[in-house]
RNA sequence: GGGUCAGUAGCUCAGUUGGAUAGAGCACGCGCCUUCUAAGCGCGGGGUCGGGGGUUCGAAUCCCUCCUGGCCCA
């Protein structure tokens, strides 16, 4: 598609001894249309080149030559507006929605590796709405990063190992039989765990026995083995319940446990580093000199070994195994020094630097009840599944309010309810925290997700009610040039921009935002103007907008991980 | 105590990487459905951009400092 700004930016360096690059990254976008549609701000040269603002405004006025692209040239003050022929703007982006069933789709990526690493729970604890953000950030990335050509993995990296293991195998072992947690596992291996670390703070042999089994289960005994492997697969059917209401896929479920025989050779490398030093009997790496003032305990005392050693292990298979160009560990902002030092210590594997430079931690804010952290020991969890269960209850409310006669109002309810959800978890950047309040997450108007489904919907009814739409040939663009299709056309210019900004910033809020512009561009438009009318050119002009915009708004949705119903 | 992130309207948040008069949503008040879905649209009030210094033609944005809060570490 055509860079209009890199169209200014030419012919500005042709007049000016600045490069092309650089011209275009001083160009900007004015709030007030009235300012023009670009602009460019002449402050900055008047030191060098010794006059005025406005007079080097004037100047380059005066030689600037005019293209099909720029009509008109203004200067104001200091500034440099440009005003782009708005046919051809509207030529040019409605060409390029009509060549392709999926607009903003690129190459961009070049098929680099990329591994994102999210969602993340625990086995046999509760999937709580902690647990939220990251499945749908890192889902809404996988997505995104997928549409602009790279080549993405999606792992589910499960806590699925460490020394908890050993004292709920010890409560199975001594009451499994008073629980059915082939029905309700992961209520019933709580209160299990709940129970055994009672049991032992009163008995320090049931602690030895937990601990002997941890062990055991590491050495491969078959019975610590089978009944792990038990609590592991149950867990994972239960998170697949909400996997599914989220549309949340993985490439890989290769857990902390993948990597327990994989942490001997990690530990052997950091060895002959000669950087691993012995500190009140843990093996540990001192990080002072990079900055970093908490070492890195990579063996605790008691010789097992930690959340880092882990993560290195993992490093190191990702590297040989995806050859991965970036890896996102999309986490909750509590492990910025974890990954901090999991990233330093991670140079010193023999890695090429090409991996360790694309380690990144995309960290995200906590979600905070109204009386402050949640904890799964004290029970005050909110559970993922039912907020959804919640979500969808809601929209299904609203819909016999509103429109009792819907056909598969139960599965609008679930794509509406949900969506909501999902909105609500993208919609602010990632690093605000978020305090829960049923009230907020499940609101379904202003900007929600359900307004952006509901603006998609009124496409689709006015292009259910015409039946047909033009060829972009037979449109007339003079029937777009007004002020609200102007806006639209504008937006959907900067679809694939935006993407691209989500992906250099990590930031899918950034696409969440873009949306509601665009949802809320098409309603003055809808408002202001009939879409179905006598004059039929107009029609089809209008028509192919609503077409347009409904086509983005679904794909952009998508990517964010909604789903779009036709009618609600 | 050290590190780190944040602080913008009553509440929740945007703010194009330093630009023109700081914008939305929620809540509140008023108006708009015999014609394409009112989960919508319009109008209205509401601001010491945490405080103070500095850099700059120009600062919510960059630097210093202090305050408040979150998180991590001991």
């Amino acid at each position: 598609m055509k860079n209009f700004k890199q169209i200014i930016a030419k012919q500005i360096s042709k007049i000016i001894n600045i490069n092309e690059q650089d011209l275009k990254s001083y160009i900007e976008t004015p709030k007030d249309t009235k300012n023009g549609d670009y602009s460019f701000p002449c402050f900055k040269l008047a030191k060098e080149l010794r006059k005025a603002p406005p007079a080097i405004a004037n100047e380059i006025k005066e030689k600037i030559e005019l293209t099909n692209e720029i009509e008109k040239v203004e200067v104001t003050g200091g500034y440099l507006n440009f005003f782009i022929n708005k046919g051809e703007l509207a030529t040019e982006v409605l060409n390029e929605i009509s060549k392709s069933e999926q607009y903003g789709k690129s190459e961009l990526g070049n098929t680099k590796n990329i591994v994102i690493d999210y969602s993340a729970p625990n086995i046999a604890k509760q999937f709580h709405i902690g647990h939220l953000r990251s499945t749908v950030i890192g889902g809404a990335l996988y997505n995104i990063y997928k549409y602009l050509g790279y080549n993405v993995t999606g792992v589910n990296h499960l806590g699925d190992y460490g020394t908890q293991f050993g004292k709920l195998i010890e409560g199975y072992k001594l009451w499994g039989k008073e629980y059915d947690i082939e029905k309700d596992a992961i209520n019933e291996l709580t209160k299990i765990y709940i129970r055994i670390n009672e049991a032992c703070k009163q008995d320090e042999k049931i602690l030895e026995n937990c601990r002997n089994n941890f062990k055991k289960l590491e050495e491969g005994d078959q019975e610590c083995i089978e009944i792990w492997k038990k609590f592991r697969e149950l867990s994972l059917k239960e998170f697949q319940k909400v996997y599914d209401l989220l549309g949340s896929k993985f490439d890989s479920w290769n857990g902390e446990s993948f990597y327990s025989d994989k942490m001997p050779e990690i530990i052997d490398i950091l060895q002959k580093t000669g950087k691993l030093v012995e500190s009140q009997g843990a093996k540990i790496i001192e990080l002072e000199e990079k900055g970093i003032n908490t070492p890195c305990i990579i063996e605790k005392s008691n010789g097992s070994t930690t959340y880092a050693t882990r993560d290195l292990a993992a490093i190191m298979y990702r590297a040989r195994t995806y050859n991965f160009d970036k890896v996102l560990y999309v986490t909750s902002y509590e492990q910025v020094l974890h990954f901090k030092q999991v990233f330093e210590v991670a140079k010193l594997l023999g890695l090429e630097e090409k991996y360790t430079n694309g380690l990144e931690h995309v960290s995200f804010g906590m979600v905070l009840l109204p009386t402050g952290k949640m904890s799964t020991r004290e029970g005050n969890v909110i559970r993922l599944d039912e907020l959804l269960k919640e979500a969808i209850s809601r929209a299904q409310k609203i819909i016999e309010q509103k429109n009792p006669n819907l056909e598969n109002k139960e599965e609008v309810a679930k794509k509406v309810g949900i969506g909501a959800v999902i909105f609500n978890d993208l919609s602010s950047s990632r690093i605000k925290d978020e305090v829960f309040d049923w009230d907020t997450i499940l609101n379904f108007q202003g900007e929600t997700g359900p307004y952006i489904q509901y603006t998609y919907v009124r496409t689709k009814s006015v292009l259910e009610k015409v039946a047909n739409i033009s060829k972009l040939e037979d449109i007339k663009i003079e029937n777009l040039l007004d002020k609200y299709s102007l806006e639209i056309l504008k937006l959907v210019y900067n679809f694939e921009d935006t993407l691209i900004q989500v992906t250099e910033k990590n930031e899918p809020s950034i696409l969440a935002r873009y949306l509601i512009e665009l949802a809320k561009a098409y309603s003055n438009f809808y408002n202001e103007n009939k879409i179905i009318v006598e004059d039929k050119e107009l029609q089809k002009a209008r028509v192919y907008l609503t077409y347009t915009v409904g086509k983005i708004l679904k794909q952009g949705a998508e990517l964010l991980g909604m789903q779009m119903p036709e009618k609600m």
